[in-house]
DNA sequence: CATGAATGAGCTTTCATTCAT
DNA sequence: TATGAATGAAAGCTCATTCAT
């Protein structure tokens, strides 16, 4: 399908030179469609790039809810490793994808949309934790963004410019010490 | 000095306007200064852009290294509620700049120079730990740019999308809670 | 029928937007045809926009003619006056529509066939008048184009710009006048 | 000046090709000059022909006015001889600019404009007339446009479709018929 | 015949950059 | 040095037209 080739160009795009690279005509080129067919699918570049960024969140909802649901069986010592991993997992090879799509929703504005689906991820955390609310601090449901942010800071962070403590475990091991304390919960027994 | 007046009128622009709109014309004019009067101070565009990044940075720099110098001195306690109220006190406000700041480094690479000055704030932070060694854990020097991408990521993230979280101290209650966890650090006396 | 549709969805598009609105997607979805088919009756958007302006012209002498007729029978001073009646009542409220076609016909060249219909028109006047030529001067058959332009002008333009002349008869009153002199007819008893 | 060549090089695309003609990269090639040139004296396409519209109007006023207002020193025969004589040797020559210029203002809005300039043609009528107005009907002074849009409307047609009675002085000395018998004037001694 | 997705030439406009003054 | 008029590559977008279904 046109559509998704043109969104699949424009990732690749966005990823590999950033927003202002991501002209309609190249766009159209490296999707194999002509400029005419992209504005028949999108209305605008920036409902193009919308469209992207809408695209990814959507995705990374759909690959981490199952993720995030099958924690909520778990143990409080396996639920925090678990989010830890998750994070790990998910955002350690999208670096770049995500430095570049910050820049294109500042230039695109998104922001209601990011807000749902962040809004989202915290409620799956929350959800995950809820079963152990008795070992955990009072509030513990108010910290879920402070977590997801660090998560997922950490790991980019990690990504771009200490890939070895990725690899080593050692940031993981850093991540689930600062999840507990913030949750409240009893020190884990070493994993 | 025009130099001057071309990156302060440049920073306004890219604050409020985004790396989009900074446009040699509208920065000149800004600035008061002729379009040819720019290129004599600046190459290009790209430089223009490179230089307001740089030139913000060192701000940052030349602002925050007294602060954490001051804090050699503390004790534990003390160091560490002070690493995250220079954290609060330094970001929060500054949010939308950043945003574009990271807009405008993915259109004009100033990964080796921001690098170089997130390396200065983690030694920074290690020196004001420093002194409680026999308090903390071992290797907690490594942790130094995870407390920083912690401290910095959080409290930009409260700013645009939690303020109420800054207002009521909560927020830096629970980062402080991280950052022991994360150094190894004793529970502190209640603040 | 769908030619017609199209025609008439031309008709719209032209008299409320004027020729460079007159697109063929536009016209094919006013019209509730698809665009191929639009082509399958008239070869180029330039052909659609003749064919609009000749049927306009085609109506207005189908229109007209009988009234014109109906003349032939009157004595001098009521021919006159129903020349300038015709004019008046035709010409009142196609004001919109006749300047839109002005630039359409400089953008498709419909002159051959405009000339065609104008001339027909100057005979018509001629077939009134005829059976009155005892009292117009010599030569009065080559007057009819100038009462023609002179009629069809002056309505259109009271139309547009000063209405209250075609209100209260005032307008009508002095091209009576104009064209008596014109023609030489002896000066008619008030009307 | 550059402003000057734009200007004239739209004029003669506008007067030979139509206003759909006028595209800015046309006009900026026949005047000798970039586009980003006509960028600079221009804000956009519809300012430029808005911009040649009134360059015309403007013309047609400096050249016209003189010429009436020489006209109130004579006779009311050579006053009303005048004033056709002018209509015929300034519309003569500039039927296909009008034509084009007609197009051009239903796409560019200039009415305001042209409304104004038709009203001071219409009261240099009025004053070129005044001195005789024991001579002319009451009222004649609101018969100016009458007279403006017949001499006007018809030289134009003329020059289109009946060029030889522009030639053999016929056209002339109907249109003097019609405008005395509009004003009310008596019978002029034969020109 | 009818459809409408696909095409791409061409239009308007912007803006980084140059260079004669 | 300072200026800003001039440049033109390149971007976003439209729309007449075609053609496989």
């Amino acid at each position: 399908m046109l559509y998704d080739a043109l969104i699949e160009a424009s990732k690749r795009v966005l990823a590999s030179e950033g927003v202002a690279a991501v002209t309609t005509a190249k766009v159209a080129e490296l999707a194999g469609v002509s400029i005419g067919s992209l504005y028949q699918y999108f209305p605008s570049r920036e409902a193009l790039i919308a469209a992207v960024i809408d695209h990814k969140l959507e995705a990374s909802v759909a690959e981490l809810t199952p993720m995030l649901v099958g924690l909520r069986e778990a143990g409080l010592d396996e639920a925090i490793r678990g989010l830890v991993e998750i994070a790990v997992r998910f955002y350690r090879d999208e670096t770049p994808l995500y430095r570049e799509m910050v820049a294109a929703m500042a230039a695109v504005d998104r922001d209601a949309h990011v807000r749902r689906v962040l809004e989202g991820f915290d409620q799956a955390i929350v959800a995950v934790l809820e079963p152990h609310r008795g070992q955990l601090c009072e509030g513990f449901e108010r910290c879920a963004w402070i977590m997801r942010e660090t998560l997922i800071g950490c790991v980019r962070e990690a990504a771009a410019r200490q890939p070895e403590t990725l690899a080593d475990g050692s940031l993981a091991t850093r991540l689930e010490l600062m999840c507990r304390a913030l949750l409240g919960a009893p020190a884990g027994e070493p994993g």
